[in-house]
DNA sequence: GTTATTGTGTAATGTACGCTACATAATACT
DNA sequence: AGTATTATGTAGCGTACATTACACAATAAC
């Protein structure tokens, strides 16, 4: 007895949707939101327009499934590296290298999806992207301030503002060897002010 | 005697190019190179598209006076703030504070024009704006390089990546207060960093 | 005054993009 | 077999945008 449901009742898609969005977050990942066209997701899928539309509603939709495939897959695990029984400064430091990392890994990608995408120029997608990122931070300042409640706004500040330049740099072609030593050294930075 | 030269042969210009310089710079500068329009900088400077292109070629030529005249009146004055005659953890400590209060200095604006610009869509835009940004960082790292040598790669890219993070923050959002409190951990780790 | 030169205004062109109408194909249910 | 349902393919629509053709206006040089 498999999973699979009775078929359902029409003529079969050609495709499979959840590929499709695994393709689209590759394009999407590396050219962003607005420089990736419906053309050329139709064309990488090898299908047209109309099954595109029929599949996601329109591109905004697809932007949708690719933000969550990205936060289920392959998004930085923040509950992984914000252990409650590890040090906070080491947590963070670890994120801040886990991101360096992360951006680095695939040389066909620019950066975060999540904060490249809140800067596209579409509004729907713009504001389903920055909603991930509020996300995002929300959880690490929520860790900090369980903790170290003082700094919870500083820290947060901090490690989002480093992020989002790791990911700046990344687009610029900074490599791994780069990415990381900066990590580190904001990393530092943040050991430093808890030890203060 | 003034400095107006003997007028041109035609018909005078109806409208002041430098001024629509700056004009078009708070355009770009508060809502990016792809978002703002011919058309848009035509009515906001009250003139037509072919007025327009007259007197600017096109679209790229505009933003690369536009970049000009940043780098002449707006932008960060590197030369001021880079010193040889202080401390170098000072003065890149200097340089993260203006970045923050320029950042947030104009709420209308949207980061720096320089920086945000490096991410255009048009790859015209995007390599007029990224050479500034090389520019920029080599200032920085001839300045470390002179003084602490082992250390200039790593320092010039740690700083660029915090203004790169600071630029995208004041995009999100972030007032004085947070941006200035950011720059300040930075500076603090770069203190630490040529200490150590 | 005439002419050369330069800017302006109207209106349009070409192109790219998001999206869709419509006829047709493929499948399940009866 | 026949019908309802869903997907596909062709072809196109509407819009937005960068850019321009062309006739006309304003000025300097002669």
């Amino acid at each position: 007895m498999t999973t699979k449901i009775s078929r359902p009742r029409g003529r079969p898609r050609r495709f499979d949707a959840d590929q499709a969005v695994a393709t689209a977050q590759k394009l999407f990942h590396a050219r962003g939101y607005d420089a990736v066209g419906v053309a050329d997701v139709a064309e990488a899928l090898g299908i047209n327009p109309p099954s595109f539309y029929a599949a996601f509603g329109n591109k905004a939709g697809l932007y949708t499934r690719v933000l969550e495939r990205y936060a289920a897959t392959g998004a930085i695990p923040l509950q992984d590296l914000l252990r409650p029984d590890r040090p906070v400064a080491e947590c963070l430091a670890a994120l801040l290298e886990q991101a360096a990392r992360h951006y680095a890994a695939d040389p066909g990608a620019a950066g975060c999806l999540v904060i490249e995408g809140s800067r596209a120029n579409d509004p729907d997608a713009r504001q389903a992207a920055c909603a991930y990122r509020v996300a995002a931070e929300t959880v690490i300042r929520d860790f900090i301030a369980a903790r170290v409640p003082e700094e919870a706004e500083r820290l947060t500040d901090f490690v989002g503002t480093v992020m989002a330049g790791l990911s700046a740099q990344a687009r610029n072609g900074h490599g791994l060897e780069r990415l990381l030593a900066t990590a580190r050294l904001a990393g530092q930075a943040v050991a430093q002010t808890l030890v203060g």
